[in-house]
Order: C-alpha cells, then sequence, then structure tokens
DNA sequence: ATAAAGTTTCGATAACTATCGAATTAATTG
DNA sequence: CAATTAATTCGATAGTTATCGAAACTTTAT
C-alpha cells in the first residue's frame, strides 16, 4: 500500500465521531456473528448524537478509504468493515525488526 | 485509550507528507539497531520536499498525538517512535473475534 | 396512491490546517 | 565575537472539512 493510501485511511478514521462510527460498525459485526444482527445506519444515529446526514458523509468517506462496504437492504443500508484492509494496516504499523 | 486520543492519533497520521515524516523515523529507528544512526530533523528535510517550517509544525503534531519522543542532542533534533503506543493503536484495529 | 421511515443531496457556514517566507532563537565552529 | 547551521515561531493565505437544516429521493406499509 503506498503512503497517500494509507494516508487516506488514517484521515478516514481522523474523526472522533467517524472513529466511533467505524468502532461501532466493527463492534456489531463481531457480535453478529452469533447474534446474526447487522449494523444499520438507523441503529447508528441513534447511539451516537449527530444528524443523519452528517452520518450519511461519514460513511461515504469510510466507504471511500475502502474501510468498510455498504449494502442497500430494502429501506436500510448495511455496513461491514474491510477486514483484509484493516489488517493491511495493521501490518503497516509494526516496526519491522518486532 | 478512549475514541478522542484515538482518533487524535490518526489525525496526526492522516496527513500524506507527515505519514512519510512518520515513517522516515520509524524506518530510520529500525535500522539503527545495526548502524546506530539516528533520525534527526535534518535528514528529513532534504528526503522530504518540505520547507523547515511545515517539517517542524509536523513534527510538533506527531508528538502532540505521543507518537514519536524528541530529544535535544546539540544543535540537533533527535526523533524516536513512541512503541508501546502504536502497539496499542495496532490492537485497537484489531477486530475480537480474531 | 398516500403516508411514513430511512437515507442522501444540496447549500451554507464556521472552524481547522498545510504550507510558505521572513524573522528569530539556539548551538557550533572558525 | 562573528559566521554558520539547525530548528522554531509568526503571520498570512489557500484549501479542506464537519456540521446543520431543508429538500429530495427511495422503499415499505396502509
Amino acid at each position: 500500500m503506498d503512503t497517500k493510501k494509507a494516508a487516506k485511511i488514517f484521515k478516514a478514521l481522523s474523526h472522533p465521531n467517524r472513529l466511533e462510527l467505524y468502532f461501532k460498525i466493527a463492534e456489531m459485526q463481531e457480535s453478529s456473528f452469533q447474534t446474526e444482527s447487522e449494523c444499520f445506519v438507523s441503529d447508528i444515529i441513534s447511539s451516537l448524537n449527530i444528524g443523519a446526514p452528517t452520518i450519511s458523509h461519514h460513511i461515504k468517506e469510510l466507504v471511500n478509504a475502502d474501510l468498510i462496504y455498504t449494502e442497500k437492504k430494502g429501506k436500510f443500508l448495511l455496513c461491514r468493515v474491510n477486514e483484509e484492509l484493516v489488517e493491511e494496516v495493521r501490518t503497516l504499523l509494526s516496526l519491522k525488526h518486532k
């Protein structure tokens, strides 16, 4: 991964509300392994204290950085983390001599 | 680590030039295990194409996010990565079910 | 088909930031 | 002490972005 792309990913995670949003998506993805629950934007809006337009904007940035995928399910929008990319980022951060 | 602090760290890494700067510091830190070389700001200025004031500003942001330490060595400024914090960030990014 | 709910787009604003050149401070060397 | 080198501070500017309210679009329910 080149530096520009990496910077874009970090930028997507660089805003408190957007990071919280990302964690929320990741968290529900984890719990869905047992509960089959899914992460919809509507759930996020009610748990974070931000307006819907802003959420929409943040989601677009996460998608734009390839950090999450979205999928339309009826009138809901389903969000999922791109786990491969996150692993790549983790690798990028590891110092090589370790 | 709370979300605000994490966001601050990601923000520090969110600009291409600043990320490159960070990688440069990390890289020289690695190689210094053999070569005893150290990472000074003056080295960075010559390898990235940015002015000294801007570098200075970026370094301050990296320090402010606790990502690096600095130490004055005569007229030079020595930079080192805060490896513990970086490990914390890597942990934060790992999805728990993995 | 009308209404309701979820989401997105638009336009505006306020706040932030990357960058630069000039001036300044600090340390070293002649 | 004077000159040089390294780094920082300052002030300004241009570009970016988070947020909001209003309007629009889409899908589901009545």
